[in-house]
DNA sequence: GCTATATTTGCATCATGGCGTCACTATCCC
DNA sequence: GGGATAGTGACGCCATGATGCAAATATAGC
């Protein structure tokens, strides 16, 4: 749990330019370069290409150079197990009978 | 997937402060104080708080006010639904052979 | 080498957000 | 009512981050 609720991956996401951009490229199903994710937003081309830097940075997209250009892919399949195993551990955080740990219950591991 | 990607979700999870406080309030089982979560960091109160508010706010926990304390308790059903949902959707834009939309691909709906 | 294309990086600006302090309100107990 | 406790709200300070522009880098084609 402590390894799933990672703020840097929801920092990532936290934009809405970033998340418009995730969307783009994940509708698109293949590979896109920057010059073509930019075409989705009109903010400069400069900040798409820091955006989706920084996204393949924090794991969310998955970035590979091929001459000039560079292709940009979500990583579907890292973020579909993370997000599936955090809903898991929040499950089992879940309200159950009245389990209690009592006054130490902020103590942290 | 457009309202699953949501960026206010994200940023209220978006700050280490605030995840501490939750995965405190998660481990707990519990609806706890306040004064009882602000003892999980060393932030001053009136921020522990004000987090708490937000996170509320954003749909992460529900408060309840009883008295001159208010209970904050993880919405674990929303939380699990919304990830699980998330990482459902994301697994459908997983790589199928080839499916690319071509030189739309980047259209919003 | 020269030029065009694709992307990155440096810089300045501006907005947002986290933090602490203090004052305020609300509620409980005497 | 008066004092103590629980939480909120209003400031100001400071760090971070989003943006645009322009220069720099990298690579392909000639």
């Amino acid at each position: 749990m402590d390894d799933l609720l990672d703020p840097e991956l929801f920092k990532a996401l936290a934009d809405p330019t970033r998340v418009l951009l995730l969307r783009c490229l994940l509708k698109c199903r293949r590979g896109c370069s920057v010059s073509e994710v930019a075409e989705c937003c009109d903010v400069d081309f400069s900040v798409v290409a820091r955006h989706l830097s920084l996204l393949a940075r924090a794991g969310v997209l998955e970035a590979s150079k091929e001459g000039r250009t560079v292709w940009y892919t979500p990583r579907c399949e890292y973020l579909g197990e993370t997000f599936r195993a955090l809903a898991d551990a929040i499950d089992d955080c879940a309200p159950t009978p009245a389990t209690c740990c009592g006054s130490d219950c902020c103590e942290e591991d």
